[in-house]
DNA sequence: CCCGATGTTCAACCACGTTGACCATTTGGA
DNA sequence: TCCAAATGGTCAACGTGGTTGAACATCGGG
């Protein structure tokens, strides 16, 4: 590689990527295996109160059939429960259990853990710089909110 | 959603899926379609002089045999070529076309122009001061370098 | 009361990665 | 010098996680 600076396309792949990397790994070590990304976003958005498949589905930017099969998988690992609809016999609610908050809060902290590793080596001010300035960007390209997360390649 | 800053990870995974989603819009519009994400890192991987489907597989992170097949993918397409070893009958070596150098210089353009978008968001500076940031951290946390690049999910 | 919209599931398929075995060539040490 | 290990590559079987397409039951408004 012989050019200007590396393209900003690449470095967030990069980053992205080694934090997940070290999530997992600090995760393990704290006994918890057996998950993939995807979990934390489905964690986080059922965490304030029932989602529901589709929801999910556009949560995620995947059909809701993907995402049916990713709360069974996570329902299997007792992250979540799929109990029956209340008042529409249609809707299978997603509700997180007490292990799926642990695990929530598990990852809450690592990265707390790893933000702060960051701080370490460039400073609080430039993290947090980082942080707004993706925040604003996108926020101005998706009409002010943040675009759905989802597998790119 | 309703808790405090949003984590740096998952605001990587959208500002690159955001990013690329552009690119590919972008090229698709100068009439490149047919691509996928990985085809650019092997296309800047090779660009200075000729690499192998070995070399390849540990900058992406996967087997030689996925590399392998992206290789032959991108050789279907006119990209790149496999030409025979020169001094080692073992060897491969992958070679940009002159398509694929065309390729790689519209996916600069179109960089340059995201890049441009996102300065007219935050300012040029926020702009520096986030691709400095990352590269510093990735290189502290890699041993001088800058990691390797692979899906993540 | 019925027809369209909605939430879900089943089944078949596909893209892209993996593991494992194997082949050809090169290299280096006994 | 020669043979064994290392290296670059390929073939084949398989797994994971997504897709499309169809079907089903339930809800809601005319």
């Amino acid at each position: 590689m012989s050019d200007g600076p590396v393209p900003l396309a690449r470095l967030f792949a990069m980053a992205f990527r080694d934090l997940v990397d070290d999530l997992h790994t600090r995760l393990a070590e704290r006994g918890w295996d057996d998950h993939r990304p995807a979990f934390g976003f489905v964690l986080v958005a059922a965490r304030d109160g029932p989602t529901d498949a589709t929801a999910l589905a556009s949560l995620l930017g995947v059909t809701k059939q993907a995402a049916s099969k990713l709360v069974d998988t996570m329902a299997a690992a007792g992250l979540v429960e799929r109990s029956a609809g209340a008042h529409d016999a249609r809707r299978r609610p997603v509700v997180v259990t007490a292990r799926g908050r642990r695990l929530l809060a598990a990852a809450e902290e690592v990265y707390e853990e790893l933000e702060e590793e960051w701080a370490g080596v460039v400073g609080r001010r430039d993290v947090e710089t980082t942080r707004s300035t993706l925040t604003r960007v996108l926020r101005a390209r998706h009409g002010g909110g943040l675009p759905p997360i989802r597998p790119t390649w």
